[in-house]
DNA sequence: ATGCATGAGAG
DNA sequence: TCTCATGCATA
């Protein structure tokens, strides 16, 4: 890591060669925006030329799914907690998901019935919608891609000294705190005065805090360094995933799933997203390092899974992803009417083709993209596209990586 | 680990 | 309607 020195400001930031553990490292590919406000992320208009071959198939089309808004039966719903009750011993290392895999396994009986099943605890996350902690950097640079010469850049070292830093009040009343000694970093559950003012700071300096305690800026190699960490750390402990999301909501009343602290984990969250998860899960890592009985952490009391409709989920086949990906180069806003085109087109429902573009536009703007992304981008950009579609090591490397 | 979905906010 | 945070369901 400290390999990265270099930050300076630049343009430089290199897919960290460094880092010791190769599972997570993906090249992380930031876009690099210049600073251009979220929105502005497609301002292209569709680029004439299609990227890559990908039309052909214009005509087939999976058949898209409709769902059916009877309600299902119910559907056990899948207890996380419960897996994890089972025997936390954390003696077990390396074990990495696996606890939760089992058991969850049977629960879901899924598809057979047509409906759809599926929980609804949101309720839960209601109420903490804007508890946030964590401030971030105001807003500049958040919209796409985090471009790393706009952060504030690195100086000081981040990962290694994070953790064990501060340890503030742990113990809020939180409910369930089993351990509440040790306290971590106390932002975590708190309400922080966060997200100062607005986006003003783009340059450099480091007003900005995403605060963990102090309000230095947190700049993407820390996050990095921190989500490495907290997996590694998680694992050595014997967590799993759901494990650490059950624990912070029992721990500090606010619940994550499995997803998120997977997507935290592989920095596959916006990084304001990251800025304002990062506390919490500092604050775990902290409280379950000190914590004699790891195993408290998590209790499981999960909010019983209110059956609640959801539509099916659609599975788009190859050639459709390809259409689509396809259509998204050309325009990643399509409008309403081409929205109606590309359904039409491809033979989905208009509001299947307008939520994919939304989970693609948003997974652009991911702090790391998977591989996989990048080498599109990277086929993007021979294609002639914009710079800003791409990531930065593009940029930085002429595309060579 | 990730694809598709939901819902709160903001325009 | 879009963005964004988040998660169910599944590969």
């Amino acid at each position: 890591i400290q390999a990265l020195g270099q930050e300076a400001g630049a343009h430089f930031q290199l897919p960290h060669g460094g880092l010791t553990d190769p599972s997570s490292l993906y090249s992380k590919a930031s876009y690099n925006l210049p600073s251009a406000p979220a929105q502005a992320f497609f301002p292209f208009p569709h680029v004439p030329g299609d990227y890559r071959a990908a039309d052909t198939q214009g005509g087939d089309f999976g058949q898209p799914k409709h769902w059916y808004p009877f309600a299902a039966p119910e559907y056990t719903g899948q207890i996380p907690g419960a897996a994890a009750a089972a025997q936390p011993t954390n003696p077990s290392p390396p074990i990495g998901e696996t606890r939760e895999q089992i058991g969850l396994q049977e629960v879901k009986s899924e598809r057979n019935d047509d409906d759809e099943y599926s929980t609804e605890m949101r309720a839960l996350h209601a109420y903490q919608s804007q508890q946030t902690p964590a401030a971030m950097p105001h807003g500049v640079f958040y919209p796409s891609p985090w471009n790393p010469p706009f952060w504030p850049s690195i100086t000081h070292m981040p990962a290694a000294a994070a953790d064990n830093q501060s340890p503030s009040t742990s113990s809020n009343g939180l409910p369930g705190a089993a351990f509440s000694a040790a306290g971590g970093s106390q932002a975590a559950a708190g309400p922080q005065p966060q997200n100062p003012a607005g986006p003003s700071r783009s340059s450099g300096s480091s007003s900005g805090a995403c605060s963990d305690s102090d309000e230095e800026a947190i700049t993407s190699e820390e996050l990095e360094q921190f989500a490495k960490q907290l997996k590694h750390k998680r694992i050595t402990l014997g967590f799993t995933q759901a494990d650490v999301g059950l624990a912070l909501g029992n721990l500090y009343g606010k619940m994550f799933s499995q997803t998120t602290i997977c997507r935290f984990e592989a920095l596959q969250l916006s990084f304001k997203n990251m800025c304002k998860l990062k506390p919490l899960l500092q604050r775990w890592l902290n409280d379950a390092e000190n914590s004699e009985n790891p195993q408290d952490m998590y209790k499981i009391e999960r909010p019983h899974p209110e059956t609640r409709k959801r539509k099916r989920r659609t599975c788009l086949e190859g050639p459709v992803r390809s259409a689509l990906e396809s259509y998204f180069f050309k325009s990643p806003k399509p409008n309403t009417q081409q929205l109606t085109h590309i359904s039409g087109d491809l033979g989905l429902q208009r509001d299947v083709v307008r939520v994919w573009f939304c989970n693609r536009r948003q997974k652009g703007k991911r702090l790391a993209l998977p591989v996989k992304e990048e080498e599109e981008e990277a086929a993007a950009l021979e294609q002639g596209y914009p710079l800003y579609m791409c990531p930065d090591i593009l940029k930085h490397t002429g595309g060579y990586l």
